[in-house]
DNA sequence: GCCAACGTTGGC
DNA sequence: GCCAACGTTGGC
């Protein structure tokens, strides 16, 4: 299947890059996400060895930041059905199972320095176009990326290796 | 902290 | 199914 690729955002404060990065085999799962359009994504969309850029949202400097791997596709989310969870959904604890999804992920490269939305922004560049992120009021937490915008946007930094 | 944009909820 | 009220996101 062709490879799709993805942004997903994140809060620093909550959960960084550098979060993911420390964990083992640096992979998490990215749960958590309470959006049906999103979950739509991960469910329908996401396939392993897909790629993600880490977007730090509501942070000083708004900015991609790194790269990760769709390690498989999308599965439920079981801190919908947990009370002590800040993810906690009483409606999917009705329903008997969770009506969210998630995805494990991998990061496997970090920007040199991080992309900054500012600077997409003041870029005219037409890959640029059909960048949702940079579509006013769009607050959508994982959004598509076209091939032509993902490979302009890995060109404007050197990416290491992790 | 403000506020615009947008999503969700629930009464009718 | 409509829509007002309310909640959340996220840039600034």
């Amino acid at each position: 299947m062709q490879k799709k690729y993805w942004l997903m955002k994140t809060e620093a404060e909550t959960f960084s890059f550098d979060d993911l990065v420390s964990r083992p085999s640096r992979t998490d799962r990215w749960e958590g996400v309470r959006n049906y359009q999103a979950r739509n994504f991960m469910r329908d969309g996401f396939a392993q060895n897909d790629e993600v850029f880490i977007y730090h949202s509501s942070s000083a400097e708004p900015a991609i930041v790194g790269v990760a791997k769709v390690l498989g596709p999308g599965y439920p989310d079981p801190t919908a059905l947990d009370s002590r969870s800040p993810y906690f959904d009483p409606k999917s604890k009705v329903l008997g199972e969770s009506r969210w999804v998630m995805v494990d992920v991998q990061a496997t490269g970090r920007f040199e320095a991080p992309i900054t939305l500012s600077q997409l922004r003041e870029d005219s560049a037409a890959a640029l176009n059909d960048l949702p992120l940079l579509r006013p009021g769009q607050r959508l937490s994982i959004q598509p990326v076209s091939e032509k915008a993902w490979l302009y946007i890995c060109g404007l930094r050197k990416l290491q290796k992790l």
